[in-house]
DNA sequence: AGTATTATTGGCATAATGCAACTAAGAGGT
DNA sequence: ACCTCTTAGTTGCATTATGCCAATAATACT
C-alpha cells in the first residue's frame, strides 16, 4: 500500500455525510414534494427533506442507505429510487465543519406514505413543488434540491419513462396523463399523447380488465417492463 | 442541538471519501477519456480515472474540490465541470472499510493536457471510450462510471448544448459537426443539423471573421451565451 | 479557364406533433 | 325505447421537424 495515500485517508478528517429524500407524489392534480419538520438542529422548526446520517456499519452501499433511511424516517421501502446529486461544502452543516449530502429522488402515491412521522420528525406534509420551491424558509439549499428533483422527473415523464411503483398496478391512459399533465404542469394533447405511449409501447393492455364508473368503460393498462433504460 | 444526533456524528465512523474525474475529449474523430496509471494501492500498475482524496481543510465544496484534484494530478483548471454521480459501498476500496467518489464530468481540448503527470500517476493517456469500457482491466468500477459520462456527454451533444471550454473560442459549423459527430458515434446530416443549430441559435457569426484554407473559407462562430439552461 | 474540394443553401419526402372534430359506450332520466 | 350527459377512444388534417439528396458558392491549384 501507498504510505502516502495510507497516510492521507488516516490523517485527513473527513466530512459528515448525510443522505437525503426527494419523495414527489401527484396530490390534487399537483406535483409535490414531501417534507418533514425537523425537531432537532440544524434548523430545529423548519421544513425540510427528510434525511438521515448514513452508518457505514448498517448500510452496504448508497442505494441501501437511502432505503434505510426511508424506513426509519417514514416507515416506507421505495420500489424505485434514483440518485439526484450529491452537494458539500464548508458550513452547510453546523454540526460538522464540512457536511456531504447524497440525495436521492423517488416517486410514489401519497398513500404510501403514513401521516406518522418517524424518529426526529414531529411532523409531514405533501407541499406543492412550486409553493416549496420558492420557500426561502426550508433548511439548508434544499429548494435548490427540489428544483433539481423536478426538473428531473418532468424529463422522465416527457419522456414517457414513468417511475415503477407510483402507479397502481393497473391503470387507465387517462390516469397516466393525467398524471403526466400535474408532473409537467401543463394540458397534453390526447390523441398525441396516446399515439406516443402506442409507438414507445410503454404499456400494455390488460385484456379483458376494465375499469367502470358513471360512463364508458375504461381499458386497463399495467407498465411495460424494461422499457426504461 | 440534538443530543442523539449531535451523538451520531461523533460515534459514527465517516467513510472515505473521494474525488474522481472523466475527462472527456475529442481525438483522432473519436471520444476519449483520460486515464492514469496508479503508483500506489489500489490496484497499482492498473489505468483508472483520475481522482484524489477530499480535504475538507482544502475544499471549500464539491466543485472546488474538483478543480483542485484537476490541478494537481494534470496541471489544469476546468472551465466547465459537470457532477455526473456520487457512489459509495463497503469494500469498494481497500484503504478503508466504506468509500465515498464523488464523480465529475468535464470536456476539454485534448491539448490542455500535458503530457507530464502528476502526483501519483505515472502515466496519462486518451483512451477510446469504447475500449475503456469494454476494458475489464480498469480499476474499480470506473468502466462504469466512463458508461455514465458518456451517456450524458451523449445527451448533451443531441440536444445542441455544447460544453463551454472544449471549442476554441471560434470555430466553424463542421467543426461543431465533426465534434459531434464524434461524441454520438454517428454520421449527422449536415443540413438538418444546421438547421437545428440555427434553430436553437447556439452559435453566433463572427462577423467578417474567417477561416481560411485550401479551399472555400467557413464562417467562424462562437457560442451564444446562456443557452445551456 | 478548368478542376478539386470544402462551405452553404434549397427542395422534397417522410415522420412527428398539435388541433379539432368525430364515434363509442355506459348510466340515468323521461 | 329514446334522449342526454359524460368520459373513452379514434380519425383527419395542418403544421412542424427531420432525413435525404442535390445544387450552388468560393477558394487554391494546375
Amino acid at each position: 500500500m501507498d504510505d502516502q495515500e495510507a497516510a492521507q485517508f488516516t490523517q485527513h478528517p473527513m466530512p459528515f455525510v448525510r443522505m437525503e429524500l426527494a419523495l414527489l407524489t401527484v396530490l390534487d392534480g399537483r406535483l409535490q414534494v414531501l417534507l418533514g419538520r425537523r425537531t432537532g438542529a440544524p434548523d430545529a422548526g423548519r421544513w425540510a427533506l427528510p434525511g438521515g446520517v448514513l452508518r457505514i456499519d448498517l448500510d452496504a452501499d448508497l442505494d441501501a442507505a437511502a432505503q434505510r433511511v426511508a424506513n426509519e424516517r417514514l416507515g416506507i421501502s421505495l420500489p424505485v429510487i434514483t440518485q439526484l446529486c450529491a452537494v458539500g461544502s464548508q458550513h452547510r452543516d453546523p454540526r460538522a465543519p464540512w457536511a456531504l449530502s447524497v440525495v436521492y429522488r423517488a416517486m410514489l402515491a401519497a398513500e404510501q406514505v403514513s401521516a406518522s412521522p418517524g424518529k426526529r420528525i414531529d411532523a409531514l406534509r405533501w407541499t406543492p413543488v412550486d409553493e416549496a420551491m420558492a420557500d426561502v424558509g426550508l433548511a439548508l439549499d434544499h429548494a435548490h434540491l427540489i428544483q433539481n428533483a423536478v426538473t428531473v422527473t418532468r424529463q422522465e415523464f416527457g419522456a414517457l419513462r414513468f417511475p415503477v411503483g407510483f402507479f397502481p398496478e393497473q391503470f387507465t391512459l387517462t390516469d397516466l396523463q393525467l398524471a403526466s399533465e400535474a408532473v409537467l404542469g401543463r394540458k397534453l394533447d390526447k390523441s398525441s399523447f396516446r399515439r406516443r405511449l402506442n409507438d414507445a409501447a410503454v404499456a400494455v393492455e390488460v385484456a379483458g380488465a376494465m375499469r367502470t364508473g358513471a360512463f364508458r368503460p375504461a381499458q386497463l393498462y399495467q407498465l411495460a417492463p424494461n422499457k426504461n433504460d
